[in-house]
DNA sequence: ATGAAAGCGCTAACAC
DNA sequence: GTGTTAGCGCTTTCAT
């Protein structure tokens, strides 16, 4: 910059101030100074402007994977409104980790970032701490079911499943089933599969069958479980899914198998997928609004409101599967 | 830093070899900083850190779109591997405007990032100039049909589209249809459409029918779409979709009016997506590298080989649509 | 409206 | 093996 302000024939601290159009400068000046930062081709540094003012432009966001659409989709949100503000995203992906988020956070502190936004409110003791000890705003997203550090946006997975169970409870379904994926590390699939059950014993019921797959969710995965429960436990009429990645593999295999859905075999997922609403049979679920959260947490992130808890709910898509 | 150094009795140079364990340093003094570090709580400060010394573990990294699964599997490609290097990804979305990517590698570029990867290899001419006179390894991914600045890595979507068009034609159909998206902002599909046609007059053919949507893609497009051309065009046999989302649809359309597939009306798409390969009747579709294809430009990202192009083809899937 | 000078928190010589 | 001393490229008082 120094450069630049020679080529101009001004002082530093002028230069700064035109580039940033802040303070006051004459249009002269100005021009001149632009004009030789165009020259030079002059890429300013934020780094040194970062270190010498304050607070940078940089905020994190970690999401535990990026294989399932629903962290990019919230990505998209957030970026979006970010981006407008004059923000850059950093992103950490935890592979469902907690050492690894604990390591993220510590890596994207260092960078001394605006603020930082992560997905779940599950954390080791650590994170917690240093999350808490950064003195930069923290919003946690996608899931209300327990304590926030500050910021808190989604809704409750509890909820959630309760709702699917009392759904299919209320069609009539009684030999309901359970089709998951790994639960040890989706903390927010296994509070849905607990509130289904809580749902179902409420009405007297449980579970007639589940198949609970070791892997993350996926099309294939949810085909197979779905082939694998219905050879064990033929009598089943309804099968909740925990997402519709999950589900979609479930319907595309009555499709394939000739499975009348819903008549002998009704579904329910969750998440409200484009490619689930689209097909022939549109799928029962429930939409997440995950842009939504994403665009939600990064504005409250910029505002200064005081901490809180912010639900913006899923709405129930009654489809044709159930 | 300096706090750490008083309360472990040491210089700060010598704190900071400990807490960066580089250089020697006596295992009691290692001790004596690394205590003081904890019980102070000390977070580096990385803008410090990289302003004084030289590259940061900072990488850009610039995608169109978050919607479509590509672009995450790409960072996830990539992320994996400046992960496990210690570096983290600051990504921008141009939403498949020039100008925005114009934008966005100016911004990036201030963070002096040890390095950039972008989709694509049209840029804006001061993008481009940018890019060459940073300093630093660009890395154009998913396309090969052009010029790139440095190092690129991907697959000719022109060839794509020839090889697609091949095999529809080796199948023995002749009035085949093309529905797409967006073309004037998604270029590499306006490639691989170019490609299409290119074959087919390589075989005396031309396209029977088009629709395409200014829309992005979606399932729900490529579904609408295929009514469409059905209904003005009823005795096309085939029909290439611009990607598998667009594809899915369509083959959703065929299920929900029991058009037959293939035997009536044949469906070819592009990428290879889980949803698509699950399908009752799996996708004819080319299986595009994503993952890899990050993973590789990361890997070459931090490498210092010559600057140069890698191709990593996409598969032919022989689905059961075509 | 503009310039000079003092750091921001760290790393990198260089001495010891 | 360890401490001292300059900066890295900016922003920010504080004068002028």
């Amino acid at each position: 910059m120094s450069d630049v302000a020679r080529e101009a024939g001004v002082g530093e601290s002028t230069a700064s101030r035109v580039l940033r159009r802040q303070g006051s400068s004459s249009p002269e000046t100005r021009e001149k100074v632009l004009g030789a930062a165009a020259r030079l081709g002059y890429v300013p540094n934020r780094l040194a402007g970062t270190l010498a003012s304050t607070g940078s432009n940089l905020i994190g966001i970690i999401v535990p994977s990026l294989a399932n659409i629903v962290f990019p989709d919230l990505l998209r949100g957030a970026g979006a409104v970010l981006g407008a503000a004059g923000f850059r995203s950093v992103i950490g992906v935890t592979d469902y980790e907690p050492d690894s988020e604990e390591h993220l956070v510590e890596s994207l502190l260092s960078w001394r970032p605006a603020g930082l936004m992560v997905a779940g409110l599950e954390h080791t003791a650590r994170t917690r701490l240093l999350l808490a000890a950064a003195g930069i705003r923290i919003v946690e997203m996608l899931d209300t079911d327990g304590e926030g550090i500050d910021t808190v946006v989604g809704f409750s997975n509890r909820e959630a499943g309760r709702v699917s169970a009392r759904h299919l409870i209320a069609r009539g379904y009684r030999r309901i089933a359970y089709i998951g994926h790994d639960l040890g590390r989706d903390r927010r699939a296994a509070k849905r599969r607990e509130g289904f059950l809580a749902a179902l014993a409420e009405a007297g019921l449980s579970l007639a069958a589940e198949d609970v797959v070791r892997t993350h969710s996926s099309v294939g995965a949810g085909r197979e479980a779905l082939d694998r429960l219905l050879a064990r436990h033929p009598a089943v009429d309804a099968v909740y899914f925990s997402n519709d990645d999950m589900a979609i593999g479930g319907y595309f295999h009555c499709l394939a198998r000739g499975i009348a859905v819903p008549t002998r075999l009704a579904l329910f997922g969750f998440n409200g997928l484009d490619v689930a609403r689209h097909a022939p049979q549109p799928l029962s679920t429930l939409l997440t609004p995950r842009v939504a959260i994403g665009a939600t947490s990064a504005r409250l992130l910029l505002a200064d409101d005081p901490p809180g808890v912010t639900t913006l709910d899923f709405e129930l898509i009654e489809g044709a599967t159930s």
